[in-house]
DNA sequence: TAAATCAGATAAATCGGTTTACAAGTTACA
DNA sequence: TGTAACTTGTAAACCGATTTATCTGATTTA
């Protein structure tokens, strides 16, 4: 005999369709139909379910519908690192598109470390989840194959390679780095100093790849040189003001990842230079306050709305379509060239000048206009 | 009879404790025992279960057995934006101290949106979430009460009041803001423009109440105005640029959100001022980009890494005793005094002058001496 | 009128672990 | 030796919703 109204010690003992059924006078079976939108029911029962549900304020158990038919309705995420606002975003942007498609959106972290990222996966497994949306901490790719061969719908994000044998959106990293060492290039830069995260996550590779070719492939070819500034702020910071310590600071820095913009303004503000007079700077990834600074940071733009539009979509399309071929998405990226590049100098004083602030006032266009897609501002 | 052979299109068939029993000789209830680490099992069969554990990738699936036993090993996060970095910050913060607790975290976001909430915190309760961490959307407490009704333990985090019937974690918002006020009075600062959000977020009233109050109990009383800049960046820059636009632009801002202090910033860069030269500026939160900005961005400093562990400490005492009175928890900020405050110009010309400069370099203090507690940066 | 069809409702099996109740075997002790 | 106490293991009920197989009564068809 089914007994719910024994109630626990604190619990408020939760009605269920058997409770309801009673209450409509129908059988519990009436109940799970009428709640599931069946249409074989007669209107009488119907309204008088319907009713019950109201009266009792019943809401159905998803543990219990899930196990037993074998639909779910929880999409995970996995991303590896929430201080991170361009993860922020991304997670964001998704969890918009996840509203209102009938699937709920729950977010997990990796930590960045390979093994949590393996135990929240089996965890999301476990708990049956209707597809994952994976961005990963590393390069390694166990992970994904274990969701393949687990036969759970998945779709890789951001770090991706563009050979992945797996569903993948990212962005066209070399591409975007070409784009921005060419306009080093034109402003007369002839060296060229790299600021890389670690080589092995694989959108970090295409992008020194892609700049390194870009500067190669110059009529008058640019010299560069890649510094990996590792994974946070505190290692980008020493590794950076180690750079700056030994022989001549660059005059050109690209920043391939957030942590290493700050380090680089930290470290030229430490030593009394000036952007751009002493030192051109571009970063990746925009965040307002690149926009707010003296001057604003020129910067790659990863297109957020559109890679989670994309990896949405693909994700459903794989959890309709187990067995179609897995599809890698490239996005391309938009580039704001704003005051922090500007022509080196001539001679390589390092005092600060009118003349250079005026220049660099000359070639800012971040305020007034907007013209800037608002779905690419961060923040 | 069970059947656990047949498989799904696609579904690579999970074994289950029948299988194991089968293949260990022993019947599930004994694979039950032994996983959950029962001791009235004999040794030879806890082997033989342990090894068709490891034989057969056997992992408990977590839908079913939450469905028997009451118990739950899931805490649920309730942020009102991922694209905050604060939030960001804080959940990551939560998450590390979720890692090893044998509880698992996942978030879900609000989207600063009632509605949402009210849904999330019935998806989390229907989900038999073992407790639940909310970040409110609003001042609106009835979900607060849903889930004091619904018996389920769960912690008010952030934006909540010092008066708060349920568990809640907050920062002690009034006395961190009197002491800004404070430091702007003592560099000679008598009128002040305070930039706020809106007056329904518990903590902004503190935060406004806080500075008001101590500006009025000075000596020389300071005139203070209260500007509501709305919930998101663009709000804030269009009631920022109004306020700017209207009669004499204000000498000291005193942001209390952290798009009040980008869309002051903006709104400066926008009309060539200087800061601190025509304006002082003070922030709330403490970003890596607010110290490397010329000058850097004076603060408040909200303590995310205790509020993490007091919130996480608190609801677990709750899990355990859901008898206990409930806390109220207030903890004190600290304050970062950088280069964007400085005294007041006597004659309000509103040129760049080099002395300016010099000024704020004097009172930049931001870079060098790392005597600032890590676990206070955020980004 | 008897047989076939069909809408509408339900009893019972089911999902996969957990827990309870109890049986069988051992050991302990009077 | 007989009974209580303790071990160890299992069958079966159970969590709460879904699904299947079946049943009833009404309507249609032969």
């Amino acid at each position: 005999m089914r007994n719910s109204t024994s109630s626990q010690k604190r619990e408020v003992a939760r009605p269920t369709i058997y409770d309801v059924a009673r209450s409509a006078h129908v059988s519990p079976a009436t109940v799970s139909k009428v709640l599931r939108g069946v249409t074989t029911v007669g209107a009488d029962n119907a309204n008088r379910v319907m009713l019950a549900v109201r009266d009792l304020g019943f809401r159905s158990d998803p543990l219990a519908a899930n196990l037993r038919r074998n639909r779910r309705s929880i999409i995970g995420l996995i991303v590896p690192d929430f201080k991170n606002p361009f993860f922020g975003a991304l997670v964001s942007a998704i969890e918009q598109l996840a509203e209102g498609s009938g699937y709920r959106l729950v977010a997990v972290s990796s930590s960045e470390a390979e093994t949590i990222e393996h135990r929240q996966i089996e965890a999301l497994l476990d708990w049956r989840v209707a597809g994952i949306i994976l961005i990963p901490s590393s390069a390694n790719q166990t992970d994904q194959t274990l969701l393949r061969s687990e036969g759970a719908p998945f779709i890789v994000v951001d770090r991706v390679s563009k050979t992945s044998p797996f569903d993948a959106v990212g962005v066209d990293n070399a591409e975007a780095c070409a784009k921005m060492v060419r306009h080093f290039y034109e402003l007369g830069h002839r060296k060229l100093t790299i600021a890389a995260s670690l080589p092995d996550l694989p959108n970090m590779k295409d992008r020194i790849e892609g700049a390194c070719a870009a500067a190669r492939s110059m009529n008058e070819p640019m010299e560069t040189e890649v510094l990996y500034c590792g994974p946070d702020l505190s290692h980008a910071t020493a590794a950076v003001a180690k750079r700056f310590e030994q022989g001549i600071p660059p005059q050109a820095v690209f920043a391939l990842f957030i942590q290493a913009t700050l380090a680089v303004l930290r470290e030229v503000d430490k030593l009394g230079l000036n952007v751009p007079g002493d030192i051109s700077l571009a970063g990746f990834d925009d965040f307002e306050w690149m926009q707010v600074m003296h001057p604003p940071v020129a910067t790659v733009i990863q297109p957020i709305a559109e890679m989670a539009a994309t990896a949405w979509k693909q994700l459903l399309q794989r959890i309709d379509f187990p067995d179609d071929p897995p599809t890698t998405f490239q996005i391309p990226c938009s580039l704001e060239f704003r005051g922090s590049i500007a022509r080196p100098r001539e001679g390589a004083s390092r005092t600060k000048s009118g003349a250079q602030r005026s220049e660099y006032a000359e070639a800012r266009d971040y305020s007034g206009n907007n013209k800037v897609d608002k779905t690419r501002r961060i923040l």
